[in-house]
DNA sequence: TAAAAAGCAGGTATTTTTATCTGTTTTTGG
DNA sequence: CCAAAAACAGATAAAAATACCTGCTTTTTA
């Protein structure tokens, strides 16, 4: 007698969520036995669980809790802390090779592009949970040109700081380091220093970087 | 005796449109007669189709082909052109004002939304078929507060080409000019050189404006 | 189908940003 | 209230972005 396989299903758009349920129930030897809209409430909601599923699919762009940012790399970081014994696989429209390899590096046990074939969706779960991950040719090449790259860790909750507020908000407004200088009455390169800080605390490369943080946690508002 | 309504699908995730068929599927009184993952076939594939659907379901954002954009909108003006009886529902995750008023100004029958309830999705297609239309509260809001609107000419980005929309979402992904010149086999200097052209046609001053811009025009989504 | 327009690739010079520091002032917790 | 941490200010070299060009190729359109 084969063991039925229990499935986390975590993804906001509830379409989505309802097919992905749907195309699973099509397979006797899976259950889905939880599932969320978002990410930020899952830990707890696994606490309060009886049954805790053996594979999770988490959507890796995932709603805000609030004004923090909780995305499916939130979740497989506190899903990996909590419940280790649980296998990952993210979901993402995402073909791009830095975050396969990131998210993998985070502790995901492998990774689905949204427009798989389903049965690759039900290898996936079938690999992870016998064999400890799933990883597909995309996700291989991903790993190997990634090897040798320091990643930058996924700074969970940046407090930044009022100045460095200002200088956020007003380098979204697309004045220079110049500019804000002479604005607040500072040298070119200490507001230089704070973008420096705010680059290192939100974990960005450059102000591309800055910008979407700041739109995604509502410190500016696009018109 | 009932008729069976025939849909059809235009969705270029293969595993959100098998979960979308899956859950239509739980319907006895629709039948999904049609599906494609991209919108610039269709027109021809329907001219050699014995069964013509009677709603289509098709999602905003679709492939180009090749080099020339072809989304959900294209796709209407189309169908409505070749097939005026068939009743058109977009789909997207959009749920910004401005998107669902100008679809429906197109042609649309109906706006969803990615997060919809499923039961919506039938509500919205049994609605077009047998009253011509299903506009929800948050279309009907769409529509009232774009009344008076002059709306933007199809190609709202017409101006910008394809390889600087490429260019633009990877330089919203943080990467440098020459990570982009690597992936896309050019040189800085031409990278550069169509940023600089994206600036002008922005009204940007630097790479700031244009994240924004991009944002505010969905041409990138906040993950 | 030929002329015109638009898109793409690339180059040089200059400005701005980014990485990595040091030291001073202001908060904050014991 | 004093020690320690955090915030703020600033500096320098290196990397990257921006301004302003030229010429080739593809697409439009008259």
């Amino acid at each position: 007698m084969e063991q039925t396989l229990k499935i986390g299903l975590v993804e906001d758009q509830l379409l989505f969520r309802t097919g992905i349920k749907a195309i699973l129930s099509s397979w006797n030897d899976l259950e889905v036995v939880f599932e969320s809209g978002d990410g930020y409430s899952v830990i707890d909601q696994l606490k309060t669980e009886a049954v805790i599923p053996d594979v999770m699919l988490v959507d890796l762009s995932l709603p805000p809790n609030g004004s923090k940012e909780y995305s499916g790399e939130h979740l497989t970081i506190d899903l990996c802390q909590h419940f280790p014994e649980i296998k990952i696989i993210i979901l993402s429209v995402h073909r791009d090779e830095n975050y396969i390899a990131r998210l993998i590096e985070t502790g995901a046990h492998g990774y689905l592009v949204k427009d798989s074939d389903p049965q690759e969706v039900y290898e996936a779960i079938t690999s992870v949970y016998k064999k400890g991950t799933y990883i597909n040719e995309l996700t291989l090449k991903a790993i190997q040109r990634n090897m040798g790259k320091k990643s930058k860790p996924l700074q969970q909750f940046a407090d930044i700081t009022k100045r460095e507020v200002e200088i956020l908000q007003l380098t979204c407004q697309q004045f220079t380091a110049e500019e804000i200088g002479q604005k607040l009455f500072i040298s070119v390169k200490t507001v230089n220093g704070h973008r420096n800080n705010l680059l290192q605390k939100t974990g960005s490369r450059n102000v591309t970087g800055l910008v979407i943080y700041a739109i995604k946690n509502g410190l500016v508002q696009l018109v």
